[in-house]
DNA sequence: TTTACAAAGTGTCACACTTACACTTTGCGA
DNA sequence: TCGCAAAGTGTAAGTGTGACACTTTGTAAA
């Protein structure tokens, strides 16, 4: 086709007015945590955190964008990601601190920006931390430790928060958190650490198997003052079936 | 405050990059119906069927500008309004005949959009049809009869649909889409036409009254050649308390 | 006035899932 | 060998689901 100076610009140019951000589920097989990065204003300001986010490339899609978002800073590739929703309140960048920020980073800093959010479950042990053009230094911070972050970014965790809630109640979540094997106590942790519930040791255990989502393996658990546990991994089959149809009834 | 000419002028001014677009839905006892506008062409193209939707101003908060469109549209102000998430691929605004129309309308038409879309729920008989700004001419279609919008907006619907069935399975609904009073069998076919898929009576009447979601008026149906009906209205307690808390089981 | 029609309205039983609950097992380390 | 700490295991009562067919009632047509 013919030549196009202004499209190919384009696509190297940044829309300085759409950002997405990104909110990261990681889990230790302890507790849930969330990626988040760490603002340095140049003089000695309050730290303050905020999700990992970008303006978007004029030509780019805005899942891609924020795939390249998590790519850089986590250095995963294939990874689950869902769409959060846009925020794009006129007042949301309106904080005296996240503006002097913006004057020191942005080009348009007065700019009205709407952000698409996305939200990512990662398997915390195949992260390796990585710096990135728009993040000095990342961390992962236990979800109940957080209660302030920059701009609207706590309305997004929380609103991020909500919706896996309700993803896990009608989908099996956890392939993308946990390691290929693990115990169906960490399986539990991790369901229990999402619902912000504990849950019946035994019933868990049934619904599990009933459902046939993970399998016992030869391996079990070694030097750990108790006995013990076998190791599970998912049934990817059942898994994936799951996902499609999910399923009505998640009542623990 | 000091006289800003440039804020109070970008209060007026439309951001030619970020849209609303809304899926509303009416429900006329029958079917489920969609609000869609016609595109005129000067022309005589074939005419093409788009969601109602605008350009949002640069000072308005996105759920305020769904509010606006819907209330040109409808007249109807205050409606139940939910975002169903940010549209923004590269392209589309693409299809050939969707460019011509955007050359005639818009004062950037080929700038890259990005539309965040709402749904709503509305009692069609409380709708007014109303010229707009944006619409010549508005008609319920069936939803069941639409097979292709502009745009990306046949997506859009069925994003939109979908997070419908969903929140129908833990939440309540109907309130915004039925008259105050109404027949169960009604109901069910409300049900019924957002779930996709017929439901028993007799199965559907006893969980209606175990949750209270409904009770019965003394009034009943008349001139009906056949038994008549008993109208039910919702217990709006017990409605607002099921949306808050929503149900985990909801299977029929 | 009788009859046909069309939708409303009603009950039960088998089955599956949920919930609540306490003791035994096992391997390590002191 | 003893203590610890977490793993692992079964049952019974209750509740919701799903499948299923006939009677009732008012209108309208014969």
């Amino acid at each position: 086709m013919s030549l196009n100076n202004m499209s190919s610009k384009n696509n190297l140019e940044l829309n300085p007015r759409i950002s997405v951000d990104c909110v990261i589920f990681g889990f230790d097989l302890n507790q849930l945590k969330v990626l988040v990065i760490e603002r340095s204003i140049s003089d000695s300001d309050k730290q303050i955190l905020t999700l990992p986010g970008d303006l978007i490339y004029e030509a780019e899609n805005l899942e891609i964008a924020a795939a390249r978002v998590l790519c850089e800073l986590t250095g995963l590739e294939t990874i689950f990601l869902e769409q959060v929703g846009a925020f794009g309140d006129t007042d949301r960048l309106n904080k005296e601190a996240d503006k002097k920020w913006l004057r020191a980073v942005r080009e348009e800093p007065e700019a009205r920006v709407i952000t698409i959010a996305y939200f990512s479950l990662v398997n915390i042990h195949e992260y390796a931390p990585q710096a990135s053009s728009f993040a000095k230094s990342a961390a992962w911070i236990p979800l109940n430790e957080i209660d302030e972050l920059a701009f609207d970014h706590f309305d997004i965790l929380q609103t991020a928060l909500k919706k896996l809630k309700n993803k896990i109640r009608i989908q099996p979540v956890g392939f993308n958190l946990l390691p290929e094997k693990f115990t169906l106590s960490q399986l539990q942790k991790l369901y229990e650490a999402i619902l912000g519930r504990e849950l019946d040791k035994r019933n868990f255990r049934r619904k599990m198997l009933k459902l046939q989502l993970v399998e016992m393996l030869e391996e079990r658990q070694e030097k750990v003052p108790h006995k013990p546990s076998q190791y599970f991994k998912f049934n990817e089959t059942n898994y994936n079936k799951l996902i499609e149809n999910g399923f009505d009834n998640f009542g623990f």
